[in-house]
DNA sequence: CGCATCATAAACAGCT
DNA sequence: AAGCTGTTTATGATGC
């Protein structure tokens, strides 16, 4: 994302003021919009930051303040002093997370329109977005573009239409929300943006962050879980890993849909895009987990692309290997079953045939905390026994890395003593 | 210097 | 007809 953070700030000082109508006229113009993001995310309080302070020094915060988190993240009107996400352009962090460039929020947000995009899709309850709804999005998080030149839309159609991150889906009822199509991520692509997202300030992830709505997705098991990439390999990927987890768990979790977003079958329109991104492309075609189980070839050829992440290398091993916390897909093999009851997210993408047998023999499952308390008790040797009480020990450990990488990432002392406590209270209760 | 990535601008067609 | 949406092309800036 190089080019992304030190783009063009001359053309950020000729930022025409804030009464240039044109900049303004997203909101002006797109009607009931406003209103309807509104009910997509709960309306920011002043988010009171001191007890968050407090909170972050133990990992229950993390699923039992709820309200604290659905106030962090996604709050949007225009409470840019009080909300933590409208830090991201500020400086006035409760839990360390600058933004380095001290960025205004009259100042360029430092993430590349991909990631703008994606940030705003997958924050929405149904993973898809009408581009208005992407302005908006945009709009609310960050202010500069309120009265940047309405270039910028052009630049998230123009993002859209060719990133192949994007992908165009019909709406099933008509265009009853206005013209236009809904926009997904592509499941394929999302470890790019993943990737993407994980080289940007560590505010990147926060931006995204909000708190599962049912405490189970966000329980240790899960986190712990989903900063485990597979067994054997170590959780130490990186402390950014962490934060994406939560990233991404969170962003699985679902607010009030829309009208648009309310669930309902998505076609997804192919083919599409022809250049920009060319990820993957040394790697083989892959299948998406789409209920008509389309085929995406990536096309060889395809190579002068836009691209959310690095190099092709780093596509491919972020398909490959950074499975970690390359999607929210993946988190979610971690997670129960019925902890993903209550989210509708992603129907357009994500197959909702998934059966429980694939559940559990899911390679990941085989390592993943979450299938060990579907392991049949009837254990049968001692050797099994044993083998999961070492699991057990494993994903103690486990707890202690993902917890601690996360809180150290907030810049917050950890609190291992707690921790431990709340992971061990875990691990007791998921033996029996 | 070449390449890749990204932003930006603009033209255009189709649709509402 | 106007505005929005989506596609496409072109160009320049920046970083590696």
């Amino acid at each position: 994302m190089g080019p992304v953070t030190g783009m063009t700030p001359d053309k950020n000082i000729e930022t025409p003021g804030a009464e240039k109508v044109a900049g303004l006229s997203p909101l002006d113009t797109m009607g009931s919009l406003p209103e309807e993001v509104g009910a997509d995310r709960p309306k920011a309080s002043a988010v009171d930051c001191a007890p968050a302070d407090e909170e972050l020094t133990n990992l229950n915060w993390l699923h039992e303040s709820t309200n604290l988190l659905n106030n962090f993240s996604l709050g949007s009107e225009g409470l840019a002093a009080n909300n933590p996400l409208y830090d991201i352009e500020g400086d006035s962090s409760p839990i360390g997370c600058r933004n380095p460039e001290k960025t205004s929020a009259s100042s360029k947000p430092p993430y590349s329109f991909s990631l703008l995009i994606y940030m705003a899709i997958e924050h929405s309850t149904n993973k898809c977005l009408p581009v208005k709804e992407i302005y908006s999005w945009i709009l609310d998080r960050f202010p500069y573009f309120a009265t940047a030149p309405t270039g910028w839309k052009n630049s998230v159609r123009h993002n859209l239409s060719l990133n192949k991150c994007f992908r165009k889906v019909e709406r099933s009822h008509g265009k009853v929300n206005g013209k236009g199509s809904l926009w997904c991520v592509d499941p394929e692509y999302k470890p790019n943006l993943v990737q993407a997202l994980k080289k940007q300030p560590f505010s990147a992830a926060l931006a995204l962050y909000t708190l599962p709505a049912s405490p189970s997705s966000a329980s240790p098991l899960s986190l712990s879980s989903a900063t485990k990439p597979t067994r054997g390999q170590s959780v130490k990927d990186s402390d950014i890993d962490a934060a994406t987890a939560m990233m991404l768990l969170n962003s699985s979790i679902k607010q009030e849909p829309l009208d648009y977003e309310k669930p309902q079958p998505l076609k997804v329109v192919l083919p599409k895009k022809r250049n920009y991104t060319s990820a993957f492309k040394h790697c083989t075609s892959l299948t998406l987990q789409e209920n008509d189980s389309t085929v995406i070839n990536i096309d060889p050829k395809e190579d002068h692309n836009y691209s959310a992440s690095g190099t092709d290398s780093q596509r491919c091993e972020s398909r490959s290997s950074v499975s970690s916390l390359s999607s929210v897909d993946e988190v979610y093999e971690f997670i129960p079953k019925n902890s993903r009851a209550g989210s509708d997210g992603s129907e357009g993408f994500h197959s909702e045939d998934e059966t429980d047998i694939d559940y559990e023999e899911d390679a990941l499952g085989d390592s993943g905390y979450a299938s060990q308390p579907c392991v049949n008790s009837t254990g049968k040797d001692l050797h099994s026994k044993k083998l999961r009480k070492e699991s057990c020990q494993d994903i103690d450990e486990e707890l202690k890395e993902a917890a601690g990488s996360l809180l150290h990432l907030a810049g917050i002392r950890t609190c291992l003593d707690s921790l431990l406590k709340t992971a061990k209270a875990q691990s007791q209760k998921h033996r029996k």
